[in-house]
DNA sequence: TACACCCAGTGTCCATCGGACACTCAAGTA
DNA sequence: TACTTGAGTGTCCGATGGACACTGGGTGTA
């Protein structure tokens, strides 16, 4: 960029300081918090090997000496932003509760890095912090009777919902969460869709949260039919 | 690519053919046919500009003609592969089993182009096929007694179910979907994941839906709880 | 019949992407 | 002092989406 400028600082001009600034060495770290830096600021898609490397100051092929491809890039960035996952054993009331809070956590780790559902989608590495959400969960339900297949359904049905609600509410993933586009839409359309017209009408000016917590409750309610109708019989 | 060749043959052969076929005209439909063609046989990722003009034998720049971005191609890919949405009003026993129903058409459509959970993520257009797949849920909803919001809440929690299922079918999207990975993992950690490697354990050699069934039937008991305790009360 | 216009399809260019590969150059060791 | 090592660099490649000017054949009008 200015390397005739620095030249003739160098030739001409007083040596102020080492050509290059004394770099903080690069480390698998550093990288990945850089690229999350980006990622929460612009989106995923601005996550490119030469953004992040811009943003260390350094070329892009020197991240290839600490990652060995973008996808292990991103997968250290999921392991990075996911965090520690979390002990429920001290919450009281039983698995309900603790899938409350097991939820309201994660969710709330996902909304503070909004590219984590585009980040998870599709084939990828898996690393142990995000096992050990998926851990916590069904550890939650282990003394619900459900067999260990459905405990695996039921925090796949659960975290399915924490990621269709929150992609859904930084881009309109679903035709009726791009809340203005959609109302347009069926203002023109009205004879078309009337079941959704007159759906969509009646909840104008309310606080959308996407479905989260009308999700949430039809799911927990689902599985306590379940849990209870498998519980032995006592009273009746 | 053989212009030399064509050029000889155009110079001392007999001229066999006119130089280029007489191909069909380009039309949008045909366009959004290959581009299906591609994605449905490659996944999306290899649907590019290039791809489907050659598939067409056309080239790149043609396609622009007709649709103005790779955006728009892949709203009209969309269009035409949700097809027509289904009427429910002839499927009998109320809303339960017309969700049912229209659960599984929608589930047979993902399956039959995988990549269709792919297209959809992220913000983009919505067409009217779309949208009327999502007016035949919420009207099959209409006599429930829950009101605009509710109905399109649980609507996109049914959808949302079918997403999660069916792009994790084609891809791990959540890590214990990839089954063979997820177990040598556990494996190799048992005593870091023991809810998680007892639960996968259990489930060795049976037949995995992605747990479609039970969020399906979960999720409609939650609904249920919901429509009868709202139900104005008779017996009880 | 002649000519001008229109427009579908072409060719070329550009920035950006992920990545391969050979390099430089400073620090540490023998 | 000479050699090795390894972190960071520079350059190249093919593929991507897209801008833009061009061409050539068909059609409507004079």
């Amino acid at each position: 960029m200015a390397s005739e400028d620095q030249g003739t600082d160098l030739l001409w001009g007083p040596r102020q300081k080492p050509a290059r600034a004394p770099r903080l060495a690069l480390t698998v770290d550093r990288i990945a918090g850089a690229a999350i830096e980006v990622a929460d600021a612009e989106g995923m898609a601005s996550v490119s090997m030469q953004q992040v490397a811009a943003r260390l100051d350094v070329t892009k092929m020197a991240l290839y000496r600490h990652v060995s491809s973008k996808a292990e890039l991103v997968a250290v960035m999921i392991e990075s932003a996911v965090g520690e996952p979390p002990n429920l054993r001290t919450v009281p009331g039983g698995w309900r509760p603790r899938l409350i809070t097991w939820a309201d956590l994660m969710r709330r780790t996902w909304r503070r890095h909004p590219w984590l559902p585009a980040a998870t989608t599709g084939e990828r590495m898996t690393g142990p912090r995000e096992v050990g959400w998926t851990e916590s969960a069904v550890a939650a339900l282990g003394d619900t009777g459900l067999d260990g297949g459905e405990r695996m359904d039921a925090v796949f049905l659960l975290s399915g919902h924490i990621r269709n609600t929150e992609s859904a509410a930084t881009a309109g993933t679903q035709p009726w969460t791009a809340e203005k586009q959609l109302r347009d839409i069926l203002r023109d359309h009205r004879e078309r869709f009337p079941a959704l017209h007159e759906a969509t009408m009646s909840t104008a000016g309310t606080v959308r949260d996407n479905g989260w917590e009308f999700g949430l409750n039809r799911i927990l309610d689902g599985l306590e039919v379940l849990i209870e109708g498998r519980r032995p019989e006592r009273t009746s």
